[in-house]
DNA sequence: ACCTGAACACCGTTCAAGT
DNA sequence: ACCTGAACACCGTTCAAGT
């Protein structure tokens, strides 16, 4: 069994995701393959076309729209973004830094199809589409970054419960909003901010449409909680 | 006239301005500096706290809150950010990269404090915050991305026109929202369309006041457009 | 057609040696 | 105290040589 573009991005995703974005190497993937450094390029591009391919693996199907209204429709999207995301920090770096990354044209198609759905007026259509893609891709970039600032396989509360305590020891008379908000930061889940967020974006497309949004809940037991549509 | 940190940082900005992220290594900047590699270690630890002091070089004083509603507080701050990214694209990837980003802190306590000051409740209210916040983010790393992708110095429509020729190119089946707001995309404003997203985000915030919001227009004229507080 | 592994042109960073 | 520049330990990528 040679080498094949397909063993080759499986080896790439699980450096990635065990060892994080540096642990990818063309020597690391050699070593691992079994192959000298060079091998790779029969098969590959470049890195980039490799991490391109990376990212596809893990997000394909990601953004397939499904069954119900446009609003969990565009919820259950985002989700899908942010379990990837969660389970694979190294993609939110991907979909925030390569312009040719396919998922992030998919990921547009789905949420500017899902707003039409909802009714917003075109011009503003494409505005709102585009502002929960960006508030999509911040929280992807954010958790990225989150976890590329520690090692690899860290329990998520133990991160947020170490800005929490940075927060905590900033300066009062500078921030003292972020020491005022950083219990909440410390024990309060992520997925569920996330998806406030994606609420209150909804809600203020709501208004777009001169419908009166009920005021977006924090609780939401119509969403699946499970992690879902990455590999 | 030797050397000292803030001629390595000036220099490191002209670098990052003029050749783009990738022009930015420590054998440059002591080309341009007129020394050695080796002495630039002497003033400064290393070279992400070399982007770090870049970034709060150019961000200081984005996130200061100005006199006014702290609706118009809100999108001057996000303008802020915006413009900033605009001029030096590589901020960008800074904001959305380095958790250690001193104007990352700021920027979060600025847009904390207004998100308290509109009445939102407070458990929302981080909640909102955060969602602002993220927004922001991504905007500023998708222009980053944008700008990484082309010859540095390129005008800006042009980037706009040959990513909505690409949209056009797409595969009708698969991408027609893509392609119908093609159009779209070439002739609007990136700036407006940032104001647009931030209006949209209050009128999410309005409807957790329970106060009906007035539909975010697109037209702004009360809005300062030049560009501002960037170094 | 596919693989090997040395070699090339870079990086960031260190450090003995200078002044 | 500050600077110099060679050296070290890496990178991504190429390419002659093998099978």
């Amino acid at each position: 069994m040679g080498l094949s573009r397909e063993r080759i991005v499986g080896a790439a995703i699980e450096l990635l995701d065990t060892d994080g974005e540096r642990g990818l190497t063309f020597r690391a993937l050699a070593a691992r393959l079994k192959t000298g450094a060079g091998a790779i390029y029969w098969h590959v591009t470049n890195k980039d076309e490799l991490l391109i391919a990376a990212t596809e693996a893990i997000l394909t199907g990601a953004a397939r729209p499904r069954a119900g209204t446009p609003e969990d429709t565009l919820r259950a999207i985002a989700l899908g973004v942010f379990d990837a995301v969660d389970e694979h920090p190294w993609v939110g770096t991907q979909l925030t830094r390569m312009q040719a990354q396919p998922a992030l044209l998919r990921l547009s198609e789905s949420i500017g199809r899902q707003v039409q759905l909802l009714g917003v007026p075109s011009a503003a259509g494409f505005d709102a589409a585009t502002a929960l893609l960006n508030y999509v891709l911040g929280v992807a970039g954010q958790n990225a970054a989150l976890a590329g600032s520690i090692e690899p396989g860290t329990i998520r509360g133990e991160v947020l419960g170490t800005m929490a305590a940075e927060w905590e020891a900033l300066d009062p008379e500078e921030f003292p909003y972020l020491r005022s908000v950083a219990p909440q930061l410390r024990d309060h889940d992520d997925r569920d901010q996330f998806l406030a967020g994606v609420d209150l974006v909804l809600a203020g497309m709501a208004t777009l449409r001169g419908v009166p949004a009920d005021p977006p809940r924090r609780a939401r037991p119509d969403v699946p909680s499970g992690h879902g549509p990455s590999q």
